[in-house]
DNA sequence: CTTGGAATGTCAACAAGGCTGACGTATTCT
DNA sequence: AGAATACGTCAGCCTTGTTGACATTCCAAG
């Protein structure tokens, strides 16, 4: 563990000491948390949680999603996402309409109402990150994406870039 | 990737596009995943999770520190800790002691087991890290650590910094 | 046409890990 | 002496994850 005690090494290395290494997990974990911090605030006021917030994201990022692909991309168990689901549904924040091509299916879509809320979460948390980026500069903020992205998984940053590359 | 196409305009607005910055929500909800999937991997087979995992790193971080100071850090009360304390204790992967200058006060050390435990759970964070960091390249490690840190509370900030120095 | 399998939904039970509120005990400060 | 602090604990609640079992609906292959 214990690396890079030769001097000459160059930056190329040198700058992965486990020191360095450690701190980027400490600022990943209290980043985490301001990232979190505003869409909670809002939802603690309604009965929902961090998952309804999730789920709203991405119906809004790709409507009229299958179940089964937001499953996938939430990395929840069907049950875990039908209890958050149905609530949304109720509620009158999701419609659930059934397949055309394939009648199993249910497209998932924001209804107005559902609309509203996703834009007053992703605002709040868009403000924060926005504030983020215009502090680090475009620099950073080429930087942060290119390591969070080596830091996903395979098959998550497949799903990643698919969402990315469908509004470039 | 493919805004600014127009090279005169100037980076500093143009970055900010609400598509972009969505983008980066996505890669910090998607990177967290991969952040604890392998820690999480190793607290399944014992019956902890990520809470004993968060204890464990900021004892290791800083030993001695006393229950109300990784309250403070952690973010969540003392209920909620003194849960998962209790059974590191009792597992024998943390000593608390009283206090020398002030008896209320308990001390937080990790035992042999408890570093053992700690040193399996952040390699296998680190490596992850450690190959993100080496695929980005220093330059963007940089830049992920800055706007991270602007992401983070104020209170947060300050905690994160003063851990940072501890060690610099 | 029947049957197997896939996609979806639902019910039940359970666990982790947050939370609040209340209370008790040491200890220290004023 | 009395107030404040640090800590532990009990009880109860919530969200959100998990498994397991089972029904329904539909597609497709035999």
């Amino acid at each position: 563990m214990s690396q890079n005690t030769q001097p000459q090494v160059g930056q190329s290395l040198l700058f992965l000491t486990d020191e360095q290494v450690r701190q980027g997990i400490e600022a990943m974990f209290f980043a985490y948390r301001g990232f979190t911090a505003d869409p909670d605030r809002i939802l603690a006021k309604m009965a929902y949680g961090r998952a309804h917030h999730r789920a709203i994201h991405f119906i809004h990022r790709a409507p009229g999603t299958t179940v089964n692909n937001l499953l996938a991309i939430l990395g929840v168990t069907k049950q875990s996402l039908n209890r958050v689901l149905r609530t949304l549904v109720a509620d009158g924040l999701v419609s659930s309409t059934v397949g055309t091509r394939d009648k199993r299916e249910r497209h998932l879509h924001l209804t107005e109402a559902g609309a509203t809320l996703e834009r007053a979460l992703s605002d709040a948390q868009r403000d924060r990150m926005r504030s983020a980026y215009r502090a680090a500069g475009p620099e950073a903020v080429a930087g942060f994406r290119q390591v969070l992205e080596a830091m996903m998984d395979d098959d998550m940053r497949h799903a990643y870039e698919t969402m990315k590359d469908r509004t470039e």
